[in-house]
RNA sequence: GGGCGCUUAGCUCAGUUGGUUAGAGCGCAGCCUUCACACGGCUGAGGUCACAGGUUCGAGUCCUGUAGCGCCCA
């Protein structure tokens, strides 16, 4: 077993063999788009589970006859790769910094981050994600994924930044993507805004605080609650539920903020929960998602406080946007939170409120959602800003069309989409406030007096393509007006890496050439069901507006990995198992043993048990070929010769199998096809062998040799070939035995191949089996050894049964050893065993 | 709150359109060093198919409801 790897992967790698040809036709393509993993230094054994059972897939359709598009790319450009670049180097990202050509990169990250430009910053990026990429890919052969290395990809390439700078430019112009200044999802620490398909929530202990504002005509107050009682000063209106009785003389009237003193309406909007705290909400700019939706329905000013940094901006009471009664107090209390945290700037509003006497009440602690960017580590605030969008609500309903006509294995799996779509409500942001991705290409026009004109974007020609308008400069202008009055700036944002991971189809296929046409749409769509709402949506986006088709046909969704005690794994429980280790003990074939057992879209424990019997049954492979192969000399033997009885039988039996395991591998139920081939190989070895083995190899030539020897070739040739996709490696060593060229380019099992069936298939094996194995529990419960003699093997069976033993007597005699089998017809199945006593 | 999936032997899981006594592997017990295989093989014990109704000649399978677990969406 050992060794299996290195030897075959050489070789495979040698004589090209998943190599794809460039002139197939459309129609014998099959394509297959996989997720470019984010190449952040952590190889997942999740990654090992669903890239087996897509590679499984992909070595059936290429043995099918199928010339596979089976491509790798790498997602490395992105926030992942950013952070661990800043973690690894201990460097921080300042685009305000020149260049420095002769940054060295430290040997150990140093305790405090060091600043370097964007330049040089990008440069580490490029660096370790090259180091990164040759680890993955270290994994992915030793796993035997039997893609085409030639079609590798990065999606921070070159070729890739111009497929996307192209994709958006052609969304541009077909004006499905605009840029807005809008409040915005913001992560404080990343400083980048967010979509929403990377929000999360989580459940965070929160506090109601019953807040008292003062009606201003002075007949009394209006007690509201809130989490957020530092968004006061961003107070625009205060919200009800229209039907609720309590606030209908209320509606239209105003009352002031406390501290800030500012006149607010209140008003009704059905969104607002009487159930929620006393019903009546305060609105901010912004301190929820809700409260963004308010503001727009109800269409309210802006008093936005909170900055990119999280912390309380500069503010005057005495303004046309914050008309406070009393100027010099509310800036005095501001004062107090301006330039300070959210948590701080609660801490002193709380204080400050007590002290006032609008407090009212005691503190209530609940436990609610709050939104989190997934892999931030506070709180999102929603910050105002300028952003790229992509326009997916006018295309609801074109999208849930898509997710329909998409097949989907396991089926439904399609239900994550449609809850998905259903559920947006922003459209999908693609610009994001960083630096290791693929820059917008496009300029903006400076006017005299040096304000930026963004509703004029200055656009390149395609042939441009990629470039970065922060050191490309627009036709037109020279580089010396970057900048400048009358001059242009570059748009300073990257894209969103879904942005440019959504077009892998186009990446990997080559957009703009004629491979594109051979492969698009993709044949599958493997991945995971975490990323449907991320990378499924958005490549079916693309797709969708790009070139109005499904960007692929079928999508198969794995599950996750859990540990060995069905528990989620993460890093913070540190339950995280590393495949490496795995390949190394158990060899790649068990590992794809384990991960082919896995059902599609079902979540799957790591199983070092079910590894072992991966290695167990591969090691039975290489025996059981040894043997048949090892006395099977005869080259002329072929299906005409198999006219035994019992041989015709196990032939139909194995064509039954073969029928199954095509239409399970055509339904991507690759784990049925193992299953039932498994479970005929293992008869096949105690049963069909033992049968056989004496009529197979004694000596002479007789019409019944040849049968059992036909019989034997052929079966041992399909279940090669049957478990060749899902345990490339030791298929490939007993089918190299025998056969010069690869197992992996073989042609499926057919039935034709099996020559004319019998009728009712197992109508003669299975009897034959029951008698063989009441020889064998009779000499197991006597406590001899299977060789032992049986004197006597009285079978009482019905006719059919009784038929099938008469005509395989010799067979069973051979294999039991017994001196005198007699079988007589009887309703009623009975053995009647006489060891020989010994 | 809406939705999806799961619940079958001690454990991990199969059970295709409803059809005889419900299957596999692991684990457990016993046996066999057999001339392909001790990195093995054989044999065995072990289940009221989560629960309650219903449809049917017949339900692990279909329908309704309940519970538990997991997940998705809001």
């Amino acid at each position: 077993m050992d060794g299996l790897e290195e030897t075959w992967l050489a070789r495979w790698e040698s004589e090209s063999t998943y190599r794809f040809d460039r002139e197939a036709t459309r129609e014998s393509v099959y394509s297959i788009d996989t997720p470019p993993p984010t190449v952040s230094g952590e190889l997942h054994i999740g990654h090992v589970f669903s890239y087996t059972q897509g590679d499984v897939v992909a070595r059936f359709w290429r043995m099918r006859g199928k010339d596979v598009f089976y491509p790798m790319g790498w997602d490395d450009n992105g926030l992942p790769t950013e952070r661990r670049v800043e973690n690894f180097y201990g460097v921080r990202c300042d685009p305000a910094l020149p260049y420095d050509a002769h940054f060295a990169t430290p040997e150990k990250a140093p305790e405090k981050r060091i600043s370097i430009s964007r330049r040089n910053f990008v440069e580490l990026c490029h660096l370790l994600t090259a180091v990164d990429e040759e680890e993955f890919k270290k994994l992915w052969r030793y796993l035997g994924i039997s893609v085409d290395w030639t079609l590798e990809y990065t999606t921070i390439s070159p070729e890739a930044q111009a497929i996307s700078q192209r994709g958006f430019l052609e969304m541009l112009a077909r004006h499905e993507v605009y840029s807005s200044v809008a409040p915005t999802l913001w992560d404080i620490d990343f400083r980048t805004a967010v979509s929403q398909a990377e929000l999360e929530d989580r459940e965070r202990p929160g506090t109601y605080h019953r807040v008292a504002f003062q009606r201003a005509d002075g007949h009394g107050t209006v007690e509201i609650e809130t989490t957020r009682p530092e968004m006061l000063a961003s107070c625009v209106a205060l919200v009800a539920h229209p039907d609720d009785e309590r606030y209908q003389e209320l509606f239209g009237s105003l009352v002031v903020t406390p501290l800030f003193k500012v006149e607010v309406p209140i008003l009704a909007h059905e969104l607002a929960d009487p159930e929620k705290g006393s019903g009546i909400a305060m609105i901010c700019t912004f301190g929820d998602t809700t409260d963004v939706t308010w503001w727009r329905e109800l269409s309210l000013p802006t008093r936005a406080l909170i900055g990119r940094d999280g912390r309380f901006l500069p503010a005057d009471f005495n303004s046309e946007t914050f008309p406070s009664r009393d100027p010099h107090a509310a800036n005095a209390v501001y004062a107090e939170i301006a330039g300070r945290t959210v948590n701080q700037a609660r801490a002193t509003i709380v204080d400050t409120l007590r002290a006032s006497g609008d407090l009212v009440g005691e503190l209530r602690e609940i436990t609610h959602p709050v939104k989190f960017y997934e892999r931030g580590e506070r709180p999102l605030e929603i910050v105002t800003s300028r952003q790229w969008f992509v326009r997916t609500l006018e295309n609801r309903e074109a999208l849930l069309r898509r997710g329909e006509e998409l097949h989907w294995y396991p089926d439904f799996m399609k239900h994550r989409y449609r809850s998905w779509v259903e559920g947006l409500n922003v459209d999908w942001n693609i610009s994001r406030q960083r630096f290791f991705g693929v820059p917008f290409p496009a300029w903006y026009p400076i006017d005299e007096q040096g304000a930026i004109d963004f509703d004029s974007p200055i656009l390149p020609a395609l042939d441009r393509l990629p470039l970065d308008p922060s050191s490309d400069v627009p036709p037109g202008y020279e580089e010396a007006q970057r900048n400048r009055p009358l001059g242009f700036a570059g748009d300073p944002d990257v894209m969103d890496t879904w942005a440019t991971s959504s077009l892998s189809p186009e990446i990997a296929g080559h957009w703009g050439t004629s491979l594109f046409e051979h492969v698009y749409p993709m044949d599958l769509r493997l991945q995971a069901h975490e990323i449907i709402r991320t990378w499924l949506f958005s490549t079916v986006v693309r797709g969708h507006l790009q070139h109005a088709s499904l960007p692929f046909k079928n999508a198969l969704i794995s599950g996750w990995v859990l540990d060995p005690n069905r528990k989620k794994m993460s890093k913070s429980v540190g339950n995280v198992v590393t495949p490496l280790p795995l390949l190394e003990q158990h060899g790649a074939d068990a590992l794809r043993y384990w991960a082919a057992s896995g059902r599609p879209g079902a979540d799957t424990a790591i199983d070092e048990a079910q590894m072992k019997i991966g290695r167990r049954l591969s090691i039975k492979i290489l025996n059981a070929s040894k043997f048949v192969l090892g006395r099977l000399d005869e080259t002329t033997l072929s299906a005409d010769d198999v006219t035994a009885p019992l041989d015709r039988d196990l032939l139909a039996l194995l064509a039954d199998l073969v029928r199954d395991a095509t239409t399970s591998f055509e339904n991507y139920d690759y784990a049925r096809v193992l299953e039932r081939t498994e479970s005929f190989f293992w008869s096949f070895c105690d049963n069909y062998l033992e049968l056989v083995k004496i009529r197979a190899y004694g000596e002479g030539e007789s019409a019944e040799t040849r049968s059992a020897r036909a019989t034997l070739k052929i079966a041992l040739s399909v279940l090669q070939r049957l478990f060749a996709p899902i345990l490339p490696f030791v298929s490939e060593e007993v089918w190299h035995w025998w056969h010069d060229d690869s197992v992996h380019l073989a042609s499926w099992p057919s039935v034709e191949e099996l020559g004319t069936l019998a009728a009712d298939p197992g109508s003669i094996y299975w009897p034959v089996c029951d008698a063989l194995e009441a020889l064998r529990r009779e000499k197991s419960t006597a406590k001899v050894s299977q060789r032992a003699g049986v004197s006597s093997f009285l079978v009482h069976a019905p006719e059919e049964f009784a038929a099938a033993l008469r005509v395989s007597a010799n067979d069973l005699v051979a294999a039991g050893n017994v001196q005198e089998m007699i079988v007589n017809d009887a309703n009623e199945l009975s053995f009647t065993i006489t060891l020989e006593s010994s």
